[in-house]
DNA sequence: CGCTAAACTTGACTCGTTCCAGATTCGGTG
DNA sequence: CACCGAATCTGGAACGAGTCAAGTTTAGCG
């Protein structure tokens, strides 16, 4: 399932960016836990430089997602989530009791329901997906 | 496109709640603008009411969707919306830009895409699709 | 018609996130 | 290897969206 990735220092000179602790830190982090919100982020990074401030951490969230190197999710009712995998076309399952978030690729091959039956003259360029319901642990928890 | 409902008064007693000022107001605006956010629907409702408190918007929008009369919906990057249509599986189009919602029905019949091809054990109940594009008149702005 | 739980009011407060401003550090080109 | 501007820091204030708590009103049953 995990997928080898680039290094973090090349993944961001790839993109033109700049290396940075913070970045690397940030980057290390995501693709060990992913899911993670701006807070995990922040404490696990700051935990592996010795320091860095909460503002760094955004900046850095913020110019990665830009760059196309993190995806930022929000499920309903969570803080922002950020993860690594990028490129291919995937989901998520969101657990309504713990919010604990796990990815699911895509049912239908490539671009799934990108196509609805009206877009009401839109311009549609992404189809996100979102599962609803209850993980394992959270399905045992209610039965019991 | 719009279907005939019946009275908000109606509605409520029906689903065995109370029937008050600030439910029927709230109803009634949300069956006149689907895809209303809480702070429109507020004052929306307090012109139509006379006065109405904050919390009292939140409190009905709470109730209303725990007995199934409103679907709450958070785009993210958008505060939550709220829409009266409720029984039918349709989807949502929302405008990267200026942020408006329109309906979709759903592409693939009555239960689209709610079955992935891995679960990881969760036991999903709904699946929520949000399209991701601009619409007409951003489209436009856009190009000039 | 009167009672009572449910609904509403008011106001303080949390949470996640962004912004601001200036001081400082540090990566990478010349 | 020195410089320059981007990145980060400190720390604070501010934000929007929504919630909590405690007191007051009211719908609707009996």
């Amino acid at each position: 399932m995990e997928r080898d990735l680039p290094p973090p220092a090349e993944q961001l000179r790839t993109a033109g960016l700049r290396v940075t602790g913070p970045r690397i830190a940030v980057l290390t982090e995501l693709q060990a836990h992913p899911h993670a919100d701006a807070e995990t982020i922040l404490s696990a990074s700051r935990a592996r430089l010795g320091s860095l401030s909460t503002q760094a951490v955004y900046d850095v969230l913020r110019v990665l997602a830009g760059a196309g190197l993190v995806r930022r999710i929000e499920p309903a009712g969570s803080p922002a989530r950020f993860e690594t995998r990028v490129a291919d076309n995937h989901h998520h399952v969101v657990c309504r009791r713990c919010g604990v978030v796990a990815d699911v690729d895509c049912a239908t091959g490539e671009q799934p329901c990108l196509h609805p039956s009206e877009t009401h003259g839109f311009a549609i360029d992404e189809a996100e997906v979102v599962y609803w319901g209850l993980c394992p642990q959270c399905a045992a928890a209610q039965v019991s």
